[in-house]
DNA sequence: GCTTGCGCCTGAATGC
DNA sequence: TGCATTCAGGCGCAAG
């Protein structure tokens, strides 16, 4: 699942191999994976044609390709997404939805399983996409301001898992890394946000950004055929989660089997112990 | 204005 | 065995 540090392996990866390339055409096999360029695939395409991939940027999930210092290639990976760097004749993978044709003969592919993810041509978007203007910064940009953070964390009405993966607060955090979080502060999913000490809410964002960062050294977290980097590879954080994924195995801090629970329509881990369950309030 | 819940989507895994 | 159901979950939007 592409949350920030698998987003940020695939960034690198694209630029080490197209940065500086030009699109010479461009096929969408699957007009759902444009849903969001409302012109449709002719503009798409037309878009795109003879211009060159002048930088690669991102936000939290989002990643942009910028056009010739102007004009952007936003791109969202969704939940099962992935960009692949390949040569002109390799046989076309399964789901692929959409092919830019590059001048020296290799193709970006645009692969997506579940076509929950998104690409969109974002005029003048070189900088900041418009589309992003709800996005937050996420913890690596220099316009990350943790106290911010913290203070409008603590004055929202809702549960601190919901809140960190609400990416108008804090971006980049998906499920993953929101329960792996969460185990190193030793904070329960449900702990309503008012409640939160202050000292609280910054060990948790400073999880949060730790945890990522170590991630992302391990190249990402990768579970089966759902590949992270641009040429295939696999990340190997997974073995180092330590809540998520681990249901009825021991804590590495206590002992005690971590549990999952159904929560917000998905599942999150934890341990019972190092995070127990917050007092109901009294009504 | 803010919070909450749903639908989108495919394939693997599970249940009967 | 085979068909049906559940699950994975980020996002945008509608409803509350």
């Amino acid at each position: 699942m592409p949350e920030l540090p698998e987003v940020e392996v695939v960034r690198q990866g694209l630029e080490r191999h197209i940065l500086q390339s030009k699109v010479v055409d461009v096929d969408v096999l699957n007009p759902r994976s444009i849903r969001r360029h409302i012109p449709g695939a002719t503009d798409f395409a037309g878009r795109l044609r003879g211009r060159t991939l002048t930088a690669i940027r991102r936000r939290g999930k989002f990643l942009w390709l910028v056009l010739n210092d102007e004009d952007a290639l936003l791109a969202h990976l969704g939940m099962s997404g992935q960009l692949l760097v390949q040569p002109g004749d390799a046989p076309d993978e399964l789901h692929l939805r959409i092919r830019f044709r590059l001048a020296d003969g290799r193709e970006l592919r645009f692969v997506d399983q579940r076509t929950f993810g998104a690409m969109a041509i974002s005029e003048g978007g070189a900088i900041l996409p418009d589309e992003l203007s709800h996005v937050a910064p996420d913890p690596f940009e220099a316009g990350y301001d943790a106290g911010a953070v913290v203070e409008d964390l603590r004055s929202r009405r809702t549960n601190v898992k919901r809140a960190l993966l609400d990416q108008s607060l804090i971006s980049g955090v998906g499920n993953i890394y929101a329960d792996e979080a969460l185990w190193e502060a030793k904070l329960h999913y449900a702990r309503p946000t008012e409640t939160l000490r202050r000292t609280e809410a910054h060990r948790v964002l400073d999880a949060v950004r730790g945890v990522m960062t170590a991630a992302l050294a391990a190249g990402g977290t990768s579970f089966d055929a759902l590949y992270v980097d641009v040429d295939g590879g696999s990340g190997y954080f997974a073995r180092s989660l330590q809540a998520y994924g681990r249901e009825g195995e021991p804590c590495t801090r206590c002992g005690t089997p971590i549990r999952r629970d159904r929560f917000m329509n998905r599942s999150s881990f934890t341990c019972p112990r190092c995070q127990p369950r917050p007092r109901r309030p009294h009504w």
